[in-house]
DNA sequence: GCACGAAGGACCC
DNA sequence: GCCCAGGGTCCTTCGTTG
């Protein structure tokens, strides 16, 4: 009952403040002055109707925490033990159809909206600015996060928390054209990518990684587009070769001190050999190339993440944000050790909400989650506790699936021969196979 | 008691 | 001085209906 009370009692400043306060999460966002920056936010939140809104809200998560912790106490230690036999056998099944055949990257635009607008102005480029509008903010550079600025706060509040904040109205119609550029390229590596929004896409490069290996190295060979660009560049992707360590390697940031590509004279371009750079055949080598592909034709930067599902490369992509990438070895282990003391706010699906709830149980890390697995079957609906055994075992999904394909046959225009449909058959009853192993075969 | 769909919440960008 | 978006997906809950 005690934990209970502190639930209830600590709720009203840590609640709120973990609702509204800074939400250090993001890249670039470690070690800042946390305490006045959420000074800073509270005072200036404080009274409003969003704000009590803020409070109302987290009084029901409160609620149901309570009602959590009270189930809790009705359980013997005999269902704990029933729940424990069935949830690991689950478990089992669970492993054995792991697929780590999959190279599956996810890409992500470095401050994507702020990115573009300083490339368009350079005067820019050393202020801290956010993308948005007085009332909300889209996105801000890597200056203004130093503030405690960032994506979804008002621009009232970033005003206060940095004085001198540039603030640039969203230009959509600029960032779309971008992205156009980007997929280009992305698109190379798998025409059947996914993207996420204007910033960000899933590629499965299984099947490119086959093809590559026949390759000739002029196939893989990309060249700098300017002579300025060249010594920095080569260092970097020099370096970048030899960070290579156990089982996920990392690429140096060097987003904030980056010159940018200024393609002045693109008639002079030398395309000779030295100006050149030939990637490699693995999966990290493919990704340099996407990246450097990106940063050559939009001079702007991305990071990305390497991984045999989508849920790791996701979160693989955030650990060395900008202008960086991560891989996660295709190994049971490998995926394992990512995710021991990873905090499950990290984990995309889990937000604010999941996070209190699974907190007042004592779980913050994926292995906490894993360790609780046979009590969060008692206390969460069957799909909540099967999506958290998922994510404590580093399971997700491992083939891609673009929006409207395979669920709408109308929209196929495409089906014209025999073999067509005979694939099409063949990918059907694949998925099929895949969803009732899913639904474990209910 | 079940199936179904609307409404609302959590989460994402 | 301005004073916390909008659009999407997925899941849960709840009311309606036969």
């Amino acid at each position: 009952m005690d934990h209970m009370k502190k639930v209830g009692s600590s709720s009203c400043n840590d609640g709120v403040l973990l609702r509204m306060g800074l939400n250090d999460n993001k890249a670039g966002m470690q070690g800042l002055d946390k305490e006045k920056i959420n000074k800073i936010i509270m005072e200036a939140t404080k009274g409003s109707r969003f704000y009590e809104n803020e409070l109302k809200k987290d009084q029901q998560v409160n609620q149901r925490i309570e009602k959590m912790m009270q189930l809790k106490e009705k359980i013997t230690t005999q269902q704990l033990l029933k729940a424990q036999l069935q949830v690991d056998k689950l478990v089992i099944e669970l492993e054995q159809s792991r697929n780590l055949s999959s190279t599956i990257v996810h890409i992500d635009m470095d401050a994507f909206y702020a990115a573009v607008e300083m490339r368009d102005n350079p005067e820019l480029k050393e202020k801290p600015i956010a993308v948005g509008s007085m009332s909300m903010l889209s996105t801000s550079n890597y200056h203004a996060r130093r503030f405690g600025v960032r994506a979804a706060m008002p621009g009232f509040i970033a005003k206060k928390l940095c004085p001198h904040l540039t603030i640039v109205p969203l230009n959509f119609e600029k960032y779309g054209k971008v992205s156009k550029e980007v997929r280009e390229i992305l698109t190379e590596y798998d025409p059947n990518f996914m993207p996420m929004g204007l910033d960000e896409a899933y590629l499965n490069i299984t099947e490119h990684l086959e093809e590559r290996l026949n390759w000739p190295e002029d196939k893989r060979r990309f060249f700098f587009n300017t002579e300025s660009a060249t010594e920095k560049d080569k260092d970097d992707i020099n370096m970048s070769a030899k960070c290579n360590e156990g089982g996920y390697s990392f690429s140096p940031v060097l987003f904030e001190d980056n010159t940018p590509l200024m393609d002045d004279h693109p008639e002079q371009r030398d395309r000779s050999v030295e100006n050149s750079v030939i990637f490699g055949t693995s999966a990290e080598e493919v990704v340099k190339e996407i990246r450097f592909r990106i940063e050559q034709k939009t001079q702007l930067t991305a990071s990305a993440g390497i991984a045999p599902n989508t849920m790791l490369a996701k979160m693989c992509s955030d650990r060395n944000k900008p202008n960086g990438q991560c891989r996660i070895a295709p190994e049971r282990q490998a995926v394992l050790d990512f995710l021991k003391d990873l905090p499950i706010r990290k984990v995309p699906g889990i937000g604010k909400v999941t996070e209190k709830m699974l907190k007042a149980l004592g779980i913050v890390t994926c292995s906490e989650l894993y360790q609780q697995r046979a009590l969060l079957s008692l206390l969460f609906s069957e799909s909540s506790w099967r999506n958290f055994l998922d994510i404590s075992l580093g399971l997700g999904s491992t083939h891609l699936e673009k929006d409207g394909e395979r669920k709408s046959m109308s929209t196929e225009s495409e089906i014209n021969t025999a073999e067509d449909q005979y694939n099409l058959c063949r990918e059907l009853c694949r998925d099929l196979a895949q969803e009732l192993q899913k639904e474990r075969l209910k």
